[in-house]
DNA sequence: CGAAGGGTTGAGCCCCTTCAATCTTAGTGG
DNA sequence: CCACTAAGATTGAAGGGGCTCAACCCTTCG
């Protein structure tokens, strides 16, 4: 259940015990469920155990923000719950299953065991190194690499999860969300997903994403992987070529 | 030396002594000299004893965004040196003094030292919600919000760090920097400056920035100071109604 | 079958960029 | 002390990328 931190480091059984152990609560969100509110004080950790969630920020105007979409295994809400009060609020993207680990709890775990403190501390600075990517697309790339871009995001973390191949995955979100992840309007990311797929780089049916050409499409998106920290052909051994 | 961690908690002597005993080699740097190039691989972590640095990154067509700004007492380079290779350049912005530090021995210190570890850990989810903030502003705010809300986080993380009054303060960038701090170009950073002059929100001589009305300033920058986590009116006791 | 949410498309406009010139300031060498 | 230089600030004019507004279409679901 909390195996997702395993990618930093190897546990051993008193680890896996212990993480295993860690009391919570379950609870189930429908979409667009607010999970944490900004101003909120929550006293509990929040991750995720299926679906997508994500993160925003109404600013003044009413126009929102997205910093980050979750998935299943990410803990989302460290910051808000570790730091006290929440700056900005957690959202239920699909339905969600969630777990919910009392900050204490977290806190004593994080620093009993070194090995999971620093998982979680690894994780955070992951969190950051994204948030610095995202700072970079919406600050200086055109509204077309910025759609090419996230996509290659996507692909790469979905399919590091196991919820799809980098270059075929599904994705749940409305193009006004990906408006708000990108900072620019539903009506032109419309029309960059059009242009994207007329030029032979990617096909849409529904909520899916293919990926006809992914060199294409990191070289459209400006997209070098490292940031990510996602260790290349984990698992299923898939070509290592393809990704560069 | 290491003090502003205790902003996250209160450390004993033995943390403290610890903290001044930690290996260090110091070194100076002129201005826009690079401390830690994006692809390297540094050992050690870099703190600011004195002077300006800021992180950046080079996207495809040569633009530059810049991530965050650091001052003195800031720890600029945990990211890159606990994850192994920097995604991201490290700059001198001022001439600056700096102390590096073995990675080993911040790890080790962090996770030995559980208050240490956390006040460092705190650090790191700050940094995070400041880049968030900054997702919002390059996202979803016109320019002329983009500069006040800059001009207003600066005043309150200098007065915080000691180098200046919130309304008050020596701004040692140029404007092609605030540019690419705000995803604008410095022609237009020149221009919404000028207008926050011209309304009388701001004035400016040289490098210094005087904030005229705070109140305005920050309802003009869609500013809200909770996502920096700065215990308002710290030591000098200023008015804190002038903060909001 | 009707309603609602979301995708698609077109036309016109505006914020910000681009390009380029001028001005100011600080630093340098004579 | 001053000419000379370079970096940065300032300003104007013109163009474009993305926004706004508004319509229409498609799918899903009760």
């Amino acid at each position: 259940m909390l195996r997702k931190l395993g990618k930093w480091a190897s546990f051993n059984h008193e680890d896996r015990a212990a993480l295993l152990a860690l009391p919570h609560s379950l609870a189930t969100m429908a979409p667009n469920q607010i999970i944490v509110r900004e101003g909120a004080q929550p006293s509990s950790t929040c991750l995720l155990r299926s679906g997508f969630a994500y993160r925003h920020k109404i600013v003044s105007g009413g126009m929102r923000q997205i910093f980050s979409i979750h998935m299943s295994g990410d803990i989302i809400d460290l910051q808000n719950s570790l730091l006290g009060t929440a700056d900005h609020n957690v959202q239920a993207l699909t339905h969600c299953d969630l777990a919910f680990i009392p900050s204490d709890a977290v806190r004593r775990i994080a620093f009993d065991r070194p090995t999971i403190g620093r998982a979680m501390w690894y994780d955070t600075l992951v969190d950051a190194a994204i948030f610095r990517e995202w700072i970079a697309n919406v600050g200086r790339r055109d509204a077309k690499t910025r759609m090419a871009h996230l996509l290659c995001e996507f692909a790469l973390r979905l399919e590091a999860a196991g919820l799809g191949r980098h270059n075929a995955y599904e994705l749940p979100m409305t193009q006004e969300q990906l408006a708000d992840c990108t900072g620019l309007t539903s009506v032109h990311v419309n029309r960059m997903l059009r242009a994207l797929d007329r030029e032979g780089l990617i096909s849409r049916t529904k909520r899916s994403v293919i990926i006809d050409d992914w060199k294409k499409l990191a070289r459209a998106g400006d997209f070098e992987s490292n940031y990510l920290r996602i260790p290349l052909a984990s698992p299923p051994a898939t070509n290592e070529a393809e990704y560069d």
